[in-house]
DNA sequence: CAAATTTGACCTCA
DNA sequence: TGAGGTCAAATTTG
């Protein structure tokens, strides 16, 4: 779907009314999240942050395809919230157990369907505090695959985990997955969250993206947003000492966020996704 | 020193 | 038996 032939100013003007549409989406999750009452709230909030969600996932998917020079149409975020299926209240403990699939013992690891899917350029924060437990180097792919479990796995037994799976190199393209959904309370506050969108001036919009879900903790410290640490992904072996300061997921941020800078402009993904969804926070999980 | 990351071992499933 | 996923000890970071 790329559109080289297009004239560029036509191009030009439809990556302008993408990018609004985006924004609009955009802004319309953060009024969402920032009025939902509380995250564990059954009622029909989930249900909307999901459509507004692939909303916004139509418009980064096209935007990124529109951007890149490489085929990555393959690449493009399946689909946010497709798998999202909020379980009712009462059985959402239920959903989150099962959610992390029959694990009984240690290794013993059947999944369900992952909670939610996405692709994005950048990685970005989702609102959620994430803790590596490992990494690994799968058949099919070339770069490694990194593990994240919640950080109140243990205190809160969370079960949220995601597995982020660098899919392309250039430009970068991460695809995360997300497998459970949070029950942790330990989210960023929606005005927080606004809050650091707002004093990152453009990139605001990135980071709501797609992510999102619900969001928790931490801000973002050095890196522009956030936080979680997570990302890292794959060990980026060479030159990661520009970002030794920051917490590896931290730099992988950063690092990614400057990258997209030079690729795509950054709206395209701005919102990226990167949060992907995680940022995604905002759905929280359903949770 | 506590928390996070790295990384090899371990476990289960197909 | 190999691949994918997780554990947990060692190491790093703040």
């Amino acid at each position: 779907m790329r559109m080289e032939n297009h004239p560029s100013n036509g191009r030009r003007a439809m990556e302008e009314e993408l990018t609004k549409g985006r924004d609009i989406a955009n802004h319309l999750l953060e009024v969402l999240v920032d009025h939902k009452p509380n995250t564990h709230e059954g009622s029909m909030v989930p249900f909307v942050e999901d459509l507004v969600r692939n909303v916004l996932c139509s418009f980064t998917n096209t935007l990124l395809l529109l951007n890149t020079d490489n085929d990555v149409s393959n690449e493009v975020v399946k689909d946010v919230t497709s798998s999202v299926e909020c379980p009712k209240p009462q059985d959402r403990d239920e959903a989150c157990k099962s959610s992390f699939g029959t694990k009984i013992r240690r290794g013993c690891y059947k999944r369900n369907a992952p909670t939610w899917e996405t692709n994005s350029s950048i990685l970005m924060e989702d609102g959620y505090v994430w803790r590596k437990y490992g990494q690994k180097m799968t058949m099919n792919a070339k770069y490694l695959r990194s593990y994240y479990r919640c950080t109140h796995k243990y205190d809160e037994s969370c079960p949220a985990i995601k597995h982020v799976q660098r899919i392309q190199e250039d430009p970068p393209l991460y695809r995360t997955t997300y497998y459970g959904h949070h029950n942790c309370k330990t989210s960023l506050s929606p005005e927080i969250m606004l809050e650091h969108s707002a004093s990152s001036s453009d990139s605001s919009m990135f980071l709501s993206f797609s992510d999102t879900f619900p969001r928790k903790e931490h801000l973002f410290s050095s890196s522009l947003f956030s936080s979680t640490k997570e990302e890292p992904m794959e060990v980026i072996p060479e030159d990661n000492s520009v970002h030794n300061q920051l917490p590896s997921s931290d730099y992988l941020l950063l690092c990614d966020y400057e990258l997209d800078f030079n690729y795509s402009r950054h709206d395209m993904l701005s919102s990226n996704e990167s949060d992907q969804f995680d940022y995604g926070s905002s759905l929280d999980f359903c949770g």
